[in-house]
DNA sequence: CATGAATGAGTCTTCATTCAT
DNA sequence: AATGAATGAAGACTCATTCAT
């Protein structure tokens, strides 16, 4: 599981809010309007663009440039390049949904601690299918955009809390410690995830080499190091 | 320890690669042959203005004018901002040196796994003295500059270097299991303490807290969190 | 036949290299897409400023000053001053075509040292007309941009060769010697062409004394200056 | 005779209004109190810089790097750029007056259109030896500040001026036609001199090359190109 | 909705020249 | 005379956003 894939797990919680907060901002913009072919023809170029040059560096000359429609019907369809970036964000964690579900489903029945490995495996399978779909999470942390800043944080926030809640359920069920203060593993896997596992997938690594980090990583979690 | 002290302590080991590549980037700018005050109050004026817009949003005319020094002066002293920002990681690191240097040196005889606190509380008391400069160390996350994250990536690549080989002492020490990939412990830690410890510091944690923070996290890396 | 005129007479020959490099440099400008009344208001201003302050003393701010447009209208014309130039150059070249035909047709048939006042007279005409389009080519010499003076050696090239093929021509039909060296008389011709009869035309010289003068340089080049 | 040697002819007529100006607009510029070796140094150091980056491209800053002075010093010998360029030419007119002595002496009992060839030679071999105070002479032609091309013209006037004087002592001793205007000679001469055998040694042109186009202009002048 | 020209504030960077020591 | 820091005017270029058709 990667950073991009605590994006959409989140995005099953979260994605009322994100939508409720484009309403307030964008309540007049056309871009739904649009046929879909069009709408996910601009939707693509935007995601290339911003995945090539990173979210800041991306000017709207470029996307429009990239998408082929002219500056002025860009305004139309968006307030600015950050409502772009969130109609993306959107469109993506709708295309990620069903990869998740399958595992998370299990989750009612078998502990997190075991099933760990299998929702990073259905993670990568997302992102060895739709490789630009998966960097683009990787562009909210590239970003230095405040806005886009205070995103990434709430989803981080949902993203520990999501694994907090799941060790909280395993210690119910007696799986685990009950002093063990869930937050804080919730913290230690998501930082390990969205920046090693991302690296691991990003950088090329296997199936096998991302599921066996998977393993160790929850090996320790699970027994940690000491000697004795 | 936070994401900032762990710059510091690499730079006791990386001080010199630093060194030697700011003279080969920058060999003729005078910003060395000011008087220090002068040198101390533009960096300080430098450091506060990157700090409070993040260094992508700041701009050489922000610089410029909370400095007080005309903008030619500045292009006499610095190549560019990233220049400039290369002198002020410097500079902080220097400051930091003799905060980290004693406990360091108790890793000499004690085990890192104890000593882990001590390490942490080191860093916090160096942020409390040098707030500004304990900032510093955040903005290179916040960049979404290529060159600044570049040397983002060698600063983790040093501080998950340094926490493995702290394991591996504490390994050939027989403190811990033969078996755990020390690179995987660096990594989790790293991660860890960059995003949550700075938060806690930089979110006005009391030292009881941070104390505590990391003890809990030490604490389940070495027994682990499963039951029985 | 000053320096321009030869510039325009290379343009018939030569004309779709220079539109080929700009097809290259800059596909994607707009400037053709103005309103042809704006464009040559634009292109006016520009040849009056150059004309005046020379390219390289010429700042951008003086074009968009002179033209009474925006700054950024600017660079969505053209990449930089070097393309507007460019331009200017096509669009005078556009303009002094049709001068400078009818003469160039009579060499089919008339030999070219007997025509040659002609040909100088028909670039006058169009000098007379024409005024600031007639200067612009001085410009090229004026100017220490390393790209302009590429340019205009390559005009120089044509120019020189042009010549040197009327000569040759006039060798076949047995007007000249035949070991005379077509070339140098081209270089001869050309470069006296391009500073004297320009300062001539440009000083204020009437149409008789360049004639006169066009004659006297054609004398020597035919019969010498050598007693007896 | 190239471009360059013709400047040095005329400084034979035209060192005292050099001087002149320069002593009516540089009166208390110290250059000439620093000892010679220095006064050498940095007036290699300028025509190495200028000879590069041409005279306009060529910044204060660029000389004193190269000369290895102060900022300040440059100031203190000269009153900008144009007056250090004053004195480099100056200098270079020094050296090369001893190169074309001989050959002028000679003028005074040969007629000019048979010494022609030999006054070129002399002006190679003194460019053969002294490549960069050669290359020097060139820079006037390419600088587009006015007052340096004012001063190009001037030398232009005065070279022109020259090779009439010598036609018309030519055309007194008999050697050439009456009715010849000898201004127009001088200028068809000049004109192919500063071009055609500048490029010709610049462009590493031999001695034997060179010689054997020289005779080849004057060939032309002397017998024309018409047949019969 | 489509289109793409219009706009000008804002950024970086260079440079000649002066000044204080 | 030596030194090099101080200064700010000026230039190139970018870009988000609006507007008219």
């Amino acid at each position: 599981m990667t950073y991009y894939d605590t994006c959409v797990i989140i995005a099953i919680y979260d994605i009322n809010v994100i939508i409720t907060e484009r309403m307030v901002l964008v309540p007049y913009k056309t871009f739904m309007n649009l046929p879909e072919a069009k709408r996910n023809r601009i939707l693509t170029a935007t995601m290339r663009t911003i995945n090539d040059k990173g979210y800041d560096k991306t000017t709207v000359s470029d996307i429009v440039k990239a998408a082929g429609i002219p500056r002025g019907s860009f305004y139309q369809y968006f307030n600015d390049k950050l409502d772009a970036f969130m109609y993306l964000l959107e469109w993506v964690q709708t295309q990620k949904m069903a990869y998740m579900k399958p595992v998370l489903k299990r989750l009612e029945t078998e502990p997190f601690i075991e099933l760990y490995e299998d929702l990073v495996d259905a993670g990568v399978q997302f992102a060895r299918v739709n490789n630009e779909a998966y960097q683009l999470g990787y562009q909210l942390y590239r970003s230095s955009d405040s806005t886009v800043q205070q995103l990434t944080r709430r989803f981080e926030t949902y993203g520990v809390e999501l694994y907090a809640s799941f060790i909280r359920t395993d210690q119910k069920n007696g799986y685990l410690k009950a002093d063990v203060d869930s937050e804080l593993v919730g913290k230690m896997l998501y930082n390990f995830n969205v920046k090693e596992l991302f690296n691991l997938v990003y950088g090329g690594g296997s199936d096998a080499e991302i599921r066996h980090t998977a393993q160790a990583v929850m090996h320790i979690i699970k027994y940690g190091i000491k000697k004795g």
